[in-house]
DNA sequence: CAGCATCCGGTTCGATACTG
DNA sequence: CAGTATCGAACCGGATGCTG
């Protein structure tokens, strides 16, 4: 372990920190960490796009939960909402630049994911394997 | 991005992936991104820590999902879990290396949400003052 | 096209009680 | 001490219908 992440850490403790359920941090980081806005803020690293374009891009998301998480990004400073005034409506969203500095510590987070994807899926497998085998053993105990 | 080896190798596998519906890295990110796994995640950063200390530490989890949470990184091979057979019952958490690169990742997050945690809450209420006013003008025309 | 309002099923979550 | 079991309550998230 590596002394400046214990510095860190520390240093955390001794301020208001995410681990003390009343320190607004902590409802911060669960607007970015949230089901969409993971991948809302990952999407938009590549720069503007459309409502319709986050919709069909990230696969899954409903029209609700898009805006809704669209919202609770803006409302945080971290996405630009540009509504151009034609009919039909043209809405666009950019990261701010907190929205890009948030954006590419998520992409970090995703990027080693998706290079270890395969070492964690296995260890998933491993981990059921092991639960199952001790339901038989207590099974055949009993 | 500094990762071009793996953009030429897979463009379209690894970094769009994440955001197709189907695809397992979205569900890990999910177990990691968790209301209460990255608080633990980052909380076992300076090292091992037991059941209980790490609920007294992480304010307002609850027995269950602390459990819960630690069994999912665990799964995941972030997690490793040391059960001492003695009485009464100690049991202890810490990383593996995968959960170090993930905390770390995670950590990295936290800190900077952490330091900017005030112009972020001035946004939100920037926002919210914003929103009540369109509210006010909305009522006003009617 | 973008997005809000409403309803409603499913999952999550927490409190409590209990076990090894 | 470190959990599991159970049971409501709360919240999330999707489907639908409607607006500018």
């Amino acid at each position: 372990m590596s002394s400046d992440i214990r510095a860190s850490l520390t240093d955390k403790f001794s301020r208001g920190n995410v681990l003390v359920k009343e320190c607004p941090s902590r409802g911060v980081l669960q607007d970015i960490t949230s089901r969409w806005a993971v991948l809302i803020l990952f999407s938009l690293l590549d720069g503007t796009h459309r409502f319709s374009e986050l919709r069909k891009r990230i696969t899954g998301v409903s029209e609700k939960m898009l805006s809704q998480t669209l919202q609770s990004l803006e409302a945080d400073g971290f996405i630009l909402r540009i509504a151009h005034p034609v009919i039909p409506p043209h809405v666009e969203y950019q990261l701010t630049e907190h929205g890009i500095e948030v954006g590419k510590r998520v992409a970090e987070l995703v990027d080693w994911i998706e290079v270890n994807i395969e070492d964690i899926l296995q260890s998933k497998n491993r981990y059921t394997l092991a639960k199952s085998n001790k339901m038989n053993d207590s099974e055949r105990s009993a």
